[in-house]
DNA sequence: CCAAATTATGACTGTTAGTCATTTTTTATT
DNA sequence: AATAAAAAATGACTAACAGTCATAATTTGG
């Protein structure tokens, strides 16, 4: 009695072809100017059926963030170079973050929106999926736990706590970069000199004493 | 002839009151939930009056901000003290500005709330402002600048680009902590552990050579 | 071939930002 | 004080959009 796997695939099908649709529609229109109705009008339905498969636009946003993650979680752990010094990779998988950002600009756009939202207010799955393997944070807290058993990284500091530090921080400055464009331009800095700067800071802190 | 400078005084009074009035709906409702009609009811006015005043919804939240940053300017430079080090300088301003966060959340929220819009959004007048001295960014520059004189500060790194890195690690962070405060919950990590962790990474960065 | 279940539809509701013709209040002039 | 002109205030209205639901079309299993 295959036909309620079936059903179960097509109704999958469905959910990724409207999933499809958005991004379309996003990439035509930008992420905040798109409506149900450009969606369903894309996916050839009505909207009435786009709200079966999604309980809210939100959570039609969400379903591309967590696309999202799971192209830059592949990314991020296909650099990854077990030859190489832990810091070594750690800017490595700097440096494709923002090449990931450049080319998907609708992904990146989907995950900035949902860098700025509250975890109440959205499914409570996100929790989970944040933490899940389809998440590069699993995978960074093995790999700073692995520079701290090799001595490179300091342990004087909870592993998942650096994770997220990290994280929270490049995404601040990659936020920064995208919004405030106009104030860096104005001073003529370039976004490389900013993420360079950025991994610089990271890695060596401001002080004086710690300069190369 | 003062009648014009009095009618002049009297819009800007009303304009003032009714900011008033939306910092307290706020306060009620959040920043996010309240719509013009309730801010128009509390300072007991049409909704039309309320558009007089302000072209649209976003600049009633920006003039918010603007006061959010003035208030949070003049408390970065009242802790300001020239006999110390520019770095304990820096990290002292960083935790009155969590301290900001926290008494006067409606403010904050009002900051970060446009931290992640795009300038080319807003009133174009907001890069000024980011760059008057109704903001704290002109005089982190000068003391980055007088760091480097001193030989506290890396002097391979614009001022300009310091500071920006600085203040948009520390929105992410704080961002990060505001919205997802279940996921520090979840592995028993406090803000003060999060925010030390910041500092600590900002000063002396990753590496465990540079382990204090 | 039919009835039950599933899937799809789009007209409808509710909410809210923003507008504008009309009214009320203030100012200047006689 | 009476009146015309200017300024300020009003709230009913429009437009846009998220989300709902009674009804219709399609699929399934007997």
């Amino acid at each position: 009695m295959g036909i309620i796997e079936r059903k179960e695939r097509e109704k999958e099908q469905r959910r990724n072809d409207i999933v499809d649709a958005a991004e379309r529609v996003f990439l035509r229109k930008g992420f905040e100017n798109t409506t149900v109705d450009d969606v369903a009008a894309e996916a050839e339905l009505s909207k009435g059926t786009v709200y079966l498969y999604f309980k809210s636009k939100d959570e039609l946003h969400y379903a591309i963030n967590l696309r999202a993650m799971q192209k830059l979680n592949k990314i991020i752990r296909g650099v990854y170079d077990e030859k190489k010094d832990v810091v070594v990779n750690l800017e490595a998988m700097g440096n494709v973050f923002i090449k990931f950002a450049e080319e998907f600009r609708i992904y990146f756009e989907a995950i900035l929106h949902f860098n700025s939202k509250s975890l109440a207010n959205i499914e409570p799955c996100m929790t989970h999926d944040l933490l899940s393997d389809e998440s590069p944070i699993s995978f960074l807290v093995e790999l700073i736990d692995k520079g701290k058993s090799k001595g490179e990284i300091r342990s004087d500091m909870n592993s998942i706590l650096i994770v997220e530090l990290l994280w929270s921080q490049i995404m601040g400055v990659l936020q920064f970069v995208f919004y405030k464009q106009e104030l860096f331009k104005m001073f003529n800095i370039t976004s490389e000199q900013v993420l360079t700067g950025l991994f610089e800071i990271l890695k060596n802190g401001v002080r004086k004493s710690l300069e190369k």
